[in-house]
DNA sequence: CTGAAAGCGCTTACAG
DNA sequence: CTGAAAGCGCTTACAG
């Protein structure tokens, strides 16, 4: 493949003129300029962008990292993240972490060491090693922290309201009447699985229930741990429940049909999450509809801000949910009271 | 941050020799390698990749295209890849195409600037550009595609058996006895959707039966188009359908919700593309099971194949489905006949 | 066994 | 306005 030497040797002009037109980083007189123009159609020739990197210590590359790209979660934020990357001169770089701090790490050294200019981290549940943030201050690579906080470690974060979504679906099976309210938590040590609980406890506080611990079970997002969780809270006899993401409502509802009891006549049901299927098949779900594009847009926005200007004290971006009332809830079995709130 | 030559400097022997032990290319004294690798750790020397990449004119890098990674069918797929291409040493670029052969040549312009390795494709439909294959192959970057083959392009692929999917699952629905049987095509282009229509043409050409224009109708894999081909197919009063991918289905679904249908009661229907959530959710989707993971990791595994060999014949592996027979077609309804096939 | 030096392909002060 | 040259941080023949 040819080089900014041919180019250069072709149209009779140093490198340094082929690279004034390239990237119009000075003026070049129109004679020259036509040469350079033309001996780059001529020999179809595309910059080295990895040398173009090494000149300027930037990559123009971001890594991001989250827990698992087939969970379906994930693939729309990474969309979002992807069309605002793009959108502002950037690629991404992709890895899965499976929520273990130890591929976590594995691959922020990676990027590090290809020198992508930012990282956009869902972290694993656990605290970022001090060796590993100094490592990332030294190279100037800023972090955005997407849906889930880390302690000990601060950065720009783009956050849903896990609390509000939590809280606000649980009201809405209070509110319905619904006394014996099951809660289906995600990954624990997850600031996300930490909210939506909190949120739970804080609508039963309103209502001035009493938290049954047997109506409490802990997940991991996972299709698998929302069954189990299933099993074990579905002895507590609740009447309602709430489970934490779309994943574990999968398998919650395979617990279900395991005891033979139905939703929402038997048990209702509100999730965090949305999905477009949502409307097709039954139980159709009601849902706090998180928004996964713009989380992931809002995230890589925020980086590309943070590089333009490493200075500044971090920002936090909180956005904002939308309960989808349908079926689960068991709304028509209970009158439209709830929908009137 | 630390470079090389930091390091030789504090360990006293040449830049060389830190790279040898540190590529572990050359023998080197147990003195000389003591003394780089204390030095190494004193320093927290990470070594530069974009340098490296430079050096060896290799980036251990692959780009990833994909329609959208936001539907659902292709998270598994790059799941799929990442891990088997992070196991080989990769790292993934990945971007979405929208189906649209302006945004693909951007990216594929990109990626081979910022000098990938390899390229793994589901290429939108519509030719490749000669002057990019001839790009391609001068930069001696190889192509493996993924799902869709391209007319006038010959390179590596991985496929599923579309042809044969449509086919068992119309055949499944022909003996249960399903006489009207419409079909949902996909994107207009893509290899996979002529195969799937070839599959539903063949099974009812076994069973000699006429096909009816009115029973076809064309979508693009997206939710929408499934949505307006269930209002158009279902005027012509289906007894049952195939539907050849999961998000048309989710679109046919609110379709017959529209005309007051049930499925499988009124029409029987067997999809393309399986998920965990099938079992959870009524009506439970009879559906062949394309292997997506797999897919994606045969994809990436031939390019590792490919990129340490540059020479030898295009290869073509080709991925087996597995029928999941379950209510939506209605053997319930109609006795378990087609079960014992 | 070890090191000096060229080379990968750009960008960017700095002269002129 | 234009070009010679250094520099980005590695690897790799090639001497010695």
């Amino acid at each position: 493949m040819p080089n900014i030497y041919d180019v250069a040797k072709r149209a009779r002009v140093s490198v340094a003129t082929v690279s004034a037109v390239l990237n119009d980083s000075a003026f070049v007189s129109a004679d020259l300029k036509g040469r350079v123009e033309t001996a780059v159609a001529a020999l179809g020739y595309q910059p080295n962008l990895l040398a173009r990197s090494m000149a300027k210590q930037r990559t123009q590359t971001l890594g991001m990292i989250v827990p698992d790209i087939a969970n379906p979660f994930f693939p729309e934020v990474v969309r979002g993240a992807e069309d605002t990357a793009h959108a502002a001169g950037y690629t991404l770089l992709i890895a899965s972490s499976d929520n273990d701090v130890k591929k976590e790490e594995i691959y922020l050294r990676l990027f590090l060491a290809k020198r992508v200019d930012g990282i956009i981290l869902t972290k694993a549940p656990g605290r970022l090693p001090v060796v590993l943030q100094d490592a990332l201050a030294k190279a100037g690579v800023p972090i955005v922290l997407l849906a889930r906080t880390v302690p000990g470690f601060t950065a720009d974060v783009v956050e849903l309201d896990d609390k509000g979504a939590a809280y606000e679906g649980v009201t809405h099976l209070l509110r319905l009447g619904y006394r014996r309210v099951g809660f289906v938590g995600g990954l624990r040590g997850a600031s996300t699985s930490r909210r939506r609980l909190d949120g739970y406890k804080a609508a039963l506080r309103d209502w001035k229930i009493r938290l049954d611990p047997a109506l409490v079970a802990d997940g991991d997002f996972r299709v698998e741990s929302g069954y189990q969780a299933g099993l074990a809270l579905l002895k507590a006899r609740p009447d309602a429940v709430f489970v934490a993401n779309y994943l574990m409502t999968v398998g919650f509802m395979e617990a279900l049909r395991q005891y033979r009891l139905r939703c929402p006549e038997d048990v209702a049901l509100v999730t965090c999450d949305d999905y477009p299927w949502m409307d097709s098949f039954a139980p159709r779900l009601t849902t706090i509809d998180l928004p996964k594009r713009d989380l992931g847009a809002a995230a890589a926005q925020l980086l590309v801000e943070r590089m333009a200007r490493k200075q500044g004290r971090p920002r936090t971006v909180k956005l904002k949910n939308a309960m989808r009332v349908r079926e689960s809830c068991g709304c028509a079995l209970r009158g439209s009271t709830a929908i009137a709130r």
